[in-house]
DNA sequence: CTTATTAATCGTAATTTTACGATTAATAAG
DNA sequence: CTTATTAATCGTAAAATTACGATTAATAAG
């Protein structure tokens, strides 16, 4: 269907997910904190309630995060059962060295 | 001016240009083969020649790539000066290990 | 039961991205 | 000099993203 690989599909689903610094600040606050509920999180951030809540979803969506309802609140973490295997990921391909090649 | 971290807006910005499957494709192909030359991308990819231009542009601004005019042809390559370094932003952020807390 | 709080969703406008064909500029080949 | 090749840029249409306020749904508090 699609003409990509699937690991670059999956590469740039990922990739598009943090390519807003709202949301990588999302992904730091989340490994940092230890509250994340989402109001806390929309404190943090110079966006509105609704804005927030569309790039938690997007960070959920791509298998970033997860979002636990508890009472009227929502508690968002780090999926932990996706994490390891996204830094794998890029690091396969960030950390292949590269080496010169004659053409340039 | 902007409201978020330095870092985080590097960050966001190099995975913006990762953003896309046709991108990911274009590094991948940087790493691995020899040749590097626009029209072999060109062939490689199912995208016409004006759209991978704009790809091949996107990764230059972003500074992944390098390329350089060699008489009618322009070759592409990784640009080393900062391939190491984007390698470790991403794996600062991805490979810190994450332990769970209290809340979720 | 009524009211307050929290976060998701809806509707929408503005901007950005993606893709293409056509054109242009530059070098190479004849 | 003329023609061919290569890749960048332009113009443009369609789609996606970003942001907001308003509304909604659900639970908690009174």
């Amino acid at each position: 269907m699609t003409p990509y690989s699937e690991k670059d599909e999956q590469i740039a689903l990922l990739a598009k997910a943090m390519g807003h610094p709202a949301r990588v600040a999302i992904i730091r606050l989340l490994l940092k904190k230890q509250t994340c509920i989402c109001g806390d999180i929309v404190d943090e951030l110079p966006l509105s309630q609704s804005t927030v809540s569309q790039h938690l979803k997007e960070l959920k969506e791509a298998g970033l995060i997860q979002g636990e309802i508890t009472g009227v609140k929502t508690c968002y973490c780090i999926d932990e059962s996706n994490w390891e295997k996204i830094g794998k990921l890029f690091d396969g391909l960030f950390n292949t060295t590269y080496k010169a090649k004659s053409c340039c």
